[in-house]
DNA sequence: GTAAAATAACTGACCAGTCAGTCAGTAAAG
DNA sequence: CTTTACTGACTGACTGGTCAGTTATTTTAC
């Protein structure tokens, strides 16, 4: 295939990524088409080839370049049978990988854009509930605490809210890498904060503290510069 | 006093609490002076009589409106000596009822509004993450759970980054109170999630389940639009 | 007491800069 | 030579910030 043509078959993820890195960083509104196009190495004209408007580069962002790879997640935790606990770590490791994948940066951004953005695009952020927020812990994470609840496996109180709060501190992890982290002098271990986030679900679901031999041991620090 | 000196005397708060709604519900950079001055039932000109820029009106509703209610709080947390729970618990109750505050809106939205904003006022979110989030991790609540730990009160890994999850289930519940709630069909019992996250808590931290009675009754609903 | 003058608070038309979106033109590929 | 992909100067709507002028209140003069 010509140069010509692979480039302009690759315009489009190119200009999502930008837009998508921008978006995050500054916000719709103070996000230039022309710090977008500059970003993808092409002028101004060639955005408005691809998409009509500031607001399709955003929708088209969140629709095509960041569901696709949420359904991935949603796929991986489909089948089997077996205890809930082991059930339920193998649902966060895949959760934990996404969030730290660096191909999956857009992923773990999303949750901070939505969040940034939602007031202006409420459209968009009604999708964005509806379709993953509210499925993912209501589908996937609480019927696997249920399942937990029925085998006797867990014991826990209001599990529809634990699983919320669970998620939270999913969630706000990532939330605050995007946001106010690089604020932040006293660095962030991930995989310290992972560890702390799986031993704090292991306590509450099945009321003993997490073995020791379950915590995940590679570290994946990101520093903070020092005021 | 006459009704016009009194009028001056009040503009700037009227004027800081536009403007902080606003820009929470927007954004900064999706917010128009005249916006801000409608909501406050004055003309554009008039703002600028308080306030010499944009940013200012952004740097002293954050500064100026909402660091001192904060300070309250960590007035709260101050003196005793007691068993490590109930002193925790006493935290937890005063960051609660500053979270449903009618009046402290505005320290609700905080985060929000930070983790949006973050990207284009960097100054501005450094002082919020060292002067407040910081500090409440690092010498307010770890320091109460050392002191459990101490006693022998508590027993837990790497407390540091507990903590850190802790507040992270906290404050994700007032940045998705001002942000996607609204977009959530299913509804959010607030008094609900607060007593999952304290069961939570003191399930990493004691080892045991939360007793019964210690679950706050008052349920305090937000309920979302049905689509 | 009241009228005139002075002052304080506020207004909104205006200006200058910015940026989303357009389109006539360029150049490489075939 | 034609088509395809791209360019970047241009336009017009919008908005942050200004300031000459208006209105309400207080003070002064008598």
């Amino acid at each position: 295939m010509s140069s010509r043509r692979r480039q302009k078959a690759e315009r489009p993820a190119q200009l999502l990524e930008a837009a998508f890195a921008l978006f995050l960083e500054r916000g719709f509104a103070a996000t230039r088409i022309d710090d977008i196009a500059e970003r993808a190495q092409v002028s101004k004209g060639t955005v408005y080839l691809y998409y009509p408007s500031k607001e399709a580069l955003l929708t088209a962002a969140v629709e095509e370049l960041l569901l696709p790879r949420l359904a991935n997640l949603r796929q991986i935790l489909e089948p089997t049978e077996q205890p809930a606990w082991p059930r339920l770590r193998q649902v966060f490791e895949a959760m934990w990988t996404l969030a730290v994948d660096p191909q999956g940066l857009a992923v773990a951004g999303l949750p901070k854009l939505m969040i940034s953005e939602c007031g202006n695009f409420p459209d968009l952020a009604r999708r964005f509930v509806e379709r993953w927020i509210a499925p993912m812990q209501d589908e996937v994470l609480l019927g696997l605490v249920q399942q937990g609840l029925a085998s006797g496996e867990f014991q826990v109180d209001d599990p529809a809210y634990q699983v919320r709060v669970i998620v939270a501190g999913f969630v706000f992890q990532l939330v605050w890498r995007h946001s106010l982290a690089e604020f932040d002098g006293r660095g962030l271990d991930m995989r310290r904060y992972f560890n702390a986030w799986l031993a704090q679900t292991h306590a509450v679901l099945v009321g003993t503290a997490l073995p020791a031999d379950e915590l995940a041991a590679e570290a994946m620090s990101l520093t903070g510069t020092q005021p």
